[in-house]
Parts: C-alpha cells; sequence; structure tokens
DNA sequence: GCCAACGTTGGC
DNA sequence: GCCAACGTTGGC
C-alpha cells in the first residue's frame, strides 16, 4: 500500500464536496508527470491526503481511499468540458483518472505553516519551492508524520 | 497582484 | 533538437 497527496484547489473540487458525494473520479490531471504516478504506481487501497491549494490557509483537509485503479479520462475528449484535449480520444485516451472516497476528515484541518514546523517533513515535496506536482508520492516517513499531527482524533 | 518555477509550444 | 516565448501553478 502507497500513499499519496493530491492537490485541489477547493473551488473546482473540495473535501467536503467529496464528502457530499461519497466517491469522485479524479479527473482533470494534465500533466505528464502525474499521469504516469496515477496509471502505473497508484492501485487500489492506497491512501491519499487531500491537499486545498491557492486558499489562505492552504491545508490538508482529510484522508480519501483509492477505490479504483487508473482507467481512461473521458473528460479529455469531451468538448464540452474544462479540461477537454483536443489530441485525446478513445482510441488515444491520453490521460487517466482514479476513483477516491473519503475515509476521515483531519479536524481540524492540517495548515501548511504546521507542516513546516514538523523537522520530518523537511524534504516533503509539497514543501518544496516550486514543486507543483498535483499527484505526489508521500514516503511511509512522512505520512506517520503528518498524522502524528492530530494522534488522538481517531474517529 | 506579484513573481518564481516549471511545462509546453512552435519557429528555425 | 534547440531555445525563446508563452501559459500555468501556486505560495506569498
Amino acid at each position: 500500500m502507497k500513499t499519496w497527496l493530491f492537490k485541489s484547489e477547493p473551488e473546482s473540487y473540495s473535501w467536503d464536496d467529496l464528502v457530499r458525494d461519497g466517491r469522485t473520479c479524479w479527473e482533470g490531471v494534465r500533466n505528464y508527470q502525474a499521469r504516469n504516478l496515477l496509471r502505473d504506481e497508484v492501485a487500489e487501497g492506497d491512501l491519499v491526503l487531500l491537499y486545498h491549494s491557492q486558499v489562505q490557509p492552504q491545508v490538508i483537509a482529510g484522508i480519501a481511499r483509492v477505490v479504483r485503479a487508473a482507467y481512461p479520462d473521458h473528460f479529455a475528449w469531451d468538448p464540452a468540458s474544462r479540461y477537454h484535449d483536443p489530441k485525446a480520444g478513445p482510441d488515444n485516451p491520453t490521460w487517466v483518472m482514479v476513483d477516491i472516497a473519503p475515509v476521515r476528515a483531519l479536524d481540524p484541518p492540517i495548515t501548511r505553516d504546521e507542516l513546516k514546523e514538523v523537522p520530518a517533513l523537511a524534504d516533503m515535496m509539497l514543501l518544496r519551492r516550486g514543486s507543483r506536482l498535483s499527484i505526489q508520492p508521500v514516503a511511509p516517513v512522512e505520512w506517520d508524520a503528518v498524522l502524528a499531527l492530530r494522534e488522538g482524533r481517531e474517529p
């Protein structure tokens, strides 16, 4: 079982939206490095930190689980989709998505500032300057260090 | 709103 | 294949 961090802008899709929906397809990844991780590494059963960027404060809002491994992202060939890619089609899917479901919220959400205080997270990809990857691997020690911030708040 | 850091595009 | 121009991301 691997662990990941997925970024989203809550304005387009938030943790609360995921809780409301119960499950969602994580569509719209249009970066090859992120696509390769989704396609080749992310597996059903993996756990995911859901991170909110482009808001103040930036936070990890909750933990989700991958409930379906990578399959073609058909939004890529939907002209009405904001993620439309004219080069993709059913014969050339190009992009993939996975399905995730909420496991539990982090209450309160863990802020970026809080993460920066943790020595074990000094090398975390999320905290590195210029880090834009929207699908990031999280090392086991990093995962443990993040969850330790909400120890005693298990559901 | 600014700007650094990338990623992509396209002329050559 | 190079690289400048451009677009996007995302923290601040």
